[in-house]
DNA sequence: TCTGGGGTCCTCACACCA
DNA sequence: TCTGTGGTGTGAGGACCC
């Protein structure tokens, strides 16, 4: 589902050496809008936009609905007028899970060597692959035939030397095609890229770029590199510089280390009602503490996000003297993070709790504050919420949850509550 | 046009310590 | 004792990815 521009002329034969190229990079086509087609056939040739509320952004966008301009993360009421008479369907990310999850086994045949970048595409290194199934252009015309024959979508392929150059491949193969680029191809390919193209570069980084004359990748390429890094910073410059030559070591890596666990969401409304600021604040810190313990970490730091009616983001973090995974613990940081904001009387659109520093959670023995060794609050709290989990595990995520938020969830009047318990 | 949600990485500023 | 310097940790913010 990238947005990176696209050179027309970069999806031509760029040779059939594949003897250099063992990396393949493999991206489902509208992947969200596929699979909803899949369910619903009937829909098949019509524009199609997957996207939530009013307030959201496109999510996926089929091919027929691109045609008139419509893209993924574009507003949808902007994408509405662009394309009226398009169906809109809303998400359903539980069944995206499972049609990826069973992408990612059909890739795992051909190779363990799978890193899987999102839902929707993943990285494989075939090279030790070759002498059982054969070039990386065959395995990569099973892949695609497994894929369409077991779930009923297409897939884009990029066979190259590196993780970038296969990524470029298979963004311009897009859609239902394959696009290998040769090694000794490699530097030809990107040259013949806008410089937005390349992974990393972004709408500020391409303006940037443009008001140094850097157009292209193979302007970039020719830039004296202190130039570039007086532009773009140290880093980024020598990235960039790597990326436009080809220079890309980084090897697939199977297994993923989570770096932060975190939650957000935008309220219907921009708000300054601090109840239920705090109530929304109470829910993502559950998410957050749920989905920790869930992984077997715990976090160090807890960092607020708010978005206030102007779109400004303002973040606020705070180190924790030792690493929790308890929601208790991550609502009470954050909340207190997020009275200490000063928000200048703006009302808040969107609130966000992240837990970061990541600890596995038996390396991470936990070092009770004198107040919590005298109440013995915090053993019976971890315990509760264990337990709150169990619960859930086995009779879905809205079967319990803090008191506040059963509250807040059930109608005014209802005679039958939600089949919810205090635990808060 | 009016901007989601879940992440990662980088830069810069500042405090603290040796 | 004072000053300068470099390393490290922390916090805030921005940009980027899908």
């Amino acid at each position: 589902m990238s947005r990176a521009p696209r050179s027309s002329t970069a999806y031509r034969d760029w040779g059939s050496d594949e003897s250099g190229c063992s990396i393949m990079h493999i991206d489902m086509d509208a992947f969200f809008a596929s699979v909803e087609l899949v369910g619903r056939p009937d829909l098949r040739g019509r524009p199609i936009i997957v996207g939530g509320s009013e307030r959201a952004v496109v999510l996926a966008a089929s091919y027929e609905a691109r045609a008139f301009g419509v893209h993924s993360a574009m507003p949808m009421g902007a994408a509405l007028r662009m394309c009226p008479h398009a169906i809109v369907i809303r998400p359903n990310h539980h069944e995206y899970r499972r049609v990826s999850a069973g992408v990612m086994e059909v890739l795992r045949d051909v190779t363990p060597l799978v890193e899987q970048v999102s839902v929707d595409e993943a990285f494989l290194d075939v090279s030790g692959a070759r002498r059982r199934s054969g070039p990386p252009s065959v395995i990569a015309a099973e892949l695609r035939r497994r894929i369409e024959s077991r779930f009923g979508i297409t897939a884009s392929v990029g066979i190259a030397a590196s993780k970038s150059v296969a990524k470029l491949a298979s963004s311009h193969a897009k859609p239902n095609g394959v696009l290998l680029v040769p090694r000794a191809a490699t530097v030809d390919f990107l040259h013949s890229l806008p410089v937005g193209a390349l992974w990393g570069v972004g709408e500020k980084t391409a303006d940037t770029l443009a008001r140094w004359g850097i157009r292209t990748v193979e302007d970039l390429a020719r830039t004296d590199p202190m130039t570039l890094q007086r532009a773009v910073g140290v880093a980024g410059g020598r990235h960039l510089m790597d990326l436009a030559w080809g220079r890309d070591p980084r090897p697939v890596e199977p297994r993923h280390e989570e770096k932060s666990i975190g939650a957000e969401t935008t309220f219907v409304e921009d708000t300054a009602d601090s109840a239920l600021i705090d109530a929304r604040i109470l829910a993502l810190a559950d998410q957050c503490g749920s989905r920790l313990r869930e992984r077997g970490f715990s976090a160090r730091t807890v960092a607020v996000k708010i978005r206030t009616e102007d779109f400004r983001t303002l973040s606020r973090a705070a180190t924790l003297d030792s690493p929790t995974d308890v929601s208790r613990e991550i609502y009470l940081t954050a909340r207190t993070l997020v009275a200490g904001t000063d928000l200048h009387g703006l009302r808040v659109r969107l609130i966000g709790v992240r837990a970061e520093n990541l600890e596995v959670t038996e390396d991470s023995p936990r070092q009770l504050t004198l107040e919590e060794a005298v109440l013995e609050d915090h053993g019976a709290r971890r315990e509760a919420e264990r337990a709150l989990d169990e619960v859930r595990h086995r009779f879905g995520r809205s079967a319990l949850g803090p008191a506040a938020l059963v509250a807040s969830s059930r109608p005014v009047g209802a005679t039958t509550a939600p089949a919810q318990r205090d635990l808060s």
